[in-house]
DNA sequence: AGGTGAGCATTTTTT
DNA sequence: ATGCTCACCT
């Protein structure tokens, strides 16, 4: 090890760095290098002889996974790079499942459920085993089933409640439909690698060291599935996390995993990273102040050589409507007497409502914002409709895909002629397809519809064999289908407007040419390609890096993240701790919420809280967060809103008056 | 089918 | 205030 270069990592990381066998816990502060330190360990060990196919790093987004490669990339040879593995848990998962799930009683080609399938299914689900009079919430039972998948195997599905009959019903109707939902992905890998060792073994065989990334949001699947993975005795596994910053609980992220991480790996080397490279010491301090308030965790004070910088200020304003407009004016004066990018700022909230008034505010002044998050780009008609398409292709019991393009555009196949196919099919314990090819159906039918549905079938029939015939143009094919069919035209003819239209046909053509570029670089035919949209819902914000301004963010999706001048808004008591999570008894993590948010500010950071804002649609009174007084301290300044605007004006002021004044005559 | 209105709850969302 | 769901209607 000793010709390696370290590519400045300071003495901790490179500690970690060049740790080479058994458990290896890596407690890594916020803004301390953590993927730096991570990449540069796989620089290493692929120094140190280890083969770079064998080294996996598992992390929770495909942004992440990528970032990794990326830095990869830039360390070691580029064909060595290549062959590291960074996947998602749930790629990883489906990877794993693609080869083996017949061990299951599932197909190979199971379909993935993404959420809106999986929330159609159980509403239908619910009017099933439900009587009208006690229909249980489909949210409710969804997140219910989601919690019992995520804890384990052997949680109880309460044999006698209904939501324990809507649970059990549901698996048997996804298992039917050969689909999986996204927690499946995890159950049913961790059950095969545990019911069948030498699947086990075989993808051991695979991985010689073992990454996880952001290992605080694991659950307990997720740490099986480390423990299942992890080859070498000890396992070669090693971990990168910040109990400090685990938010995501409620999701079924358990901190114990992190926590007591030498219960489930005994005697790993733990190394703390504490050297902050990302904000001021007086962010710092605050930031530190705050969270050693939490009781259960593995303690850690971030520092940093440079000195204090510009105070943290808390300023307490009169009302929501105040707070978006002097936020706003604020960082409009800033940007302008120093001279700064928009992108250096962002406004960090709590929930996502709260970004109007600031939207509102920006607009007015004309400055360019994007706004993260929020569900606008989920769901894509068009998207699914071609989706459901090509699973319907691949993998013929999938009713719910069937059902959605049966009709759509319409061709003939009415309510009443798939109500009495869907029941056809129960007689006869069949899928819907088969039902739909079954001649003793057909013969149920009136002439017209039996005639459509021969059409349709055969059509599918006829696409699935040319798909599946190696090197064949899929996308050219898929595209074929889809033009045979008329659906643009349909499409086009439900929408609003004609913007909408080229908008959608857009989309329909973007996700045709990226199958064809799929193609040119995979092997994987198009159920690769669907695994990977389904998988990788790239969000519009991510791609568009070009569209630039001020970040409107939540403190959840800006973990990971950082801004040089932050502004942290609404921070009062029953929204920051949220009235909710006091109810609930997680407190803790809303304040390492709070810490993920001021640990976000590079130099600058302003915390304000309202005295009222409108709640539900009237004025409520507020009281500051109590975790403002946490922070209390040194370059930590309190103001109030009043105070500011007594203060007699400087240059910069008048300028932004000015500029005020000018957005208003022109907006 | 697809549109309209009453009734209702109202955090966060990596896959 | 607002947005979403479900039931009912055209």
């Amino acid at each position: 090890m000793s010709k390696f270069r370290f590519f400045d990592l300071n003495p901790e990381q490179q500690d970690a760095a060049s740790h080479e066998h058994g458990p290896l816990l890596i407690l890594a502060g916020a803004g301390t290098g953590k993927t730096r330190t991570i990449t540069a360990r796989i620089a290493w060990l692929i120094s140190q002889g280890v083969d770079p196919a064998k080294i996996m790093a598992v992390t929770f987004t495909n942004k992440a996974a990528r970032e990794m490669k990326d830095r990869i990339a830039g360390m070691v040879d580029p064909d060595q790079a290549k062959a590291v593995t960074a996947s998602t848990f749930h790629a990883l998962c489906v990877r794993i499942l693609r080869g083996d799930a017949n061990r299951l009683g599932y197909k190979n080609n199971f379909s993935i459920f993404d959420e809106g399938d999986q929330t159609g299914l159980i509403k239908k689900v619910i009017t099933r085993v439900c009587a009208k009079d006690e229909k249980i919430d489909h949210n409710l039972a969804k997140s219910l089933i989601s919690k019992a998948k995520n804890s384990g195997l052997n949680a109880s599905t309460d044999e006698n409640s209904l939501a324990g009959a809507v649970y059990r019903r549901y698996q048997e109707e996804l298992h039917s439909l050969n689909a999986m939902d996204f927690d499946d992905l995890l159950v049913q890998a961790v059950k095969l690698m545990e019911e069948h060792p030498e699947v086990r073994d075989k993808w051991r065989a695979r991985i010689e060291q073992l990454m996880v990334d952001e290992f605080q949001d694991t659950n307990g699947l997720q740490l099986r599935m480390v423990g299942l993975l992890a080859s070498g005795d000890p396992p070669n596994v090693c971990v990168v996390g910040d109990d400090d910053q685990s938010i995501y609980g409620w999701r079924g992220a358990d901190v114990s995993n992190i926590l007591e991480f030498e219960r489930h790996f005994p005697n790993p080397k733990v190394i703390r990273l504490e050297q902050n490279y990302r904000s001021t010491n007086a962010i710092l301090g605050a930031a530190n102040r705050l969270i050693r308030n939490n009781p259960r965790r593995r303690g850690k004070n971030l520092w940093s050589p440079q000195q204090g910088g510009e105070p943290v200020r808390i300023i307490a304003v009169p009302d929501d409507r105040k707070e978006a407009e002097f936020i706003v004016e604020e960082i409009a004066a800033h940007r302008r007497s120093q001279n700064l990018p928009w992108e250096h700022f962002a406004i960090i909230y709590r929930m996502n409502a709260q970004s109007r008034l600031l939207e509102e505010n920006l607009r007015k002044h004309k400055i360019p914002y994007r706004l993260v998050g929020g569900k606008s780009f989920f769901e894509r008609r068009e998207i699914k409709d071609i989706m459901a398409y090509m699973t319907a292709l691949l993998n013929p019991s999938d009713d719910q895909s069937l059902l959605r393009i049966i009709n759509t555009p319409p061709r003939g196949i009415g309510a009443t002629t798939v109500e009495l196919a869907l029941s056809h099919s129960v007689e006869h314990r069949q899928s819907l397809y088969e039902a739909l090819r079954h001649d003793l159906f057909l013969e149920t039918c009136t002439r017209k519809a039996a005639d459509a549905i021969k059409r349709f079938t055969d059509e599918l029939e006829e696409t699935r064999i040319r798909v599946s015939t190696p090197g064949a143009p899929i996308a050219e094919i898929i595209s074929t289908l889809i033009e045979n069919c008329d659906y643009m035209e349909d499409m086009k003819r439900t929408c609003k407007t004609p913007d909408e239209a080229m908008n959608r046909e857009e989309n329909v053509r973007e996700m045709i040419r990226a199958l064809d570029e799929y193609q040119k670089r995979s092997k994987d035919g198009l159920q690769g390609y669907l695994d990977e949209v389904s998988l990788d819902r790239e969000r519009e914000e991510d791609k568009a890096e070009t569209a630039l301004g001020v970040t409107l963010i939540t403190m959840h999706a800006a973990k990971g993240l950082e801004f040089p001048h932050v502004h942290l808004i609404g921070v009062e008591d029953g929204f920051l701790p949220h009235d909710r999570s006091k109810a609930e008894g997680t407190v803790d993590e809303e304040r390492r919420l709070f810490y993920v948010g001021i640990t976000r500010a590079m130099k600058s950071l302003i915390i304000t809280w309202c005295r009222a804002r409108v709640k539900f649609g009237s004025p409520m009174h507020c009281l500051p967060s109590p975790f403002l007084q946490e922070i209390k301290g040194e370059h930590v300044e309190e103001e109030t809103y009043e105070e500011i605007m007594s203060r007699p004006m400087g240059e910069e002021d008048i300028m932004a008056q000015f500029a005020k004044l000018r957005a208003q005559l022109s907006g």
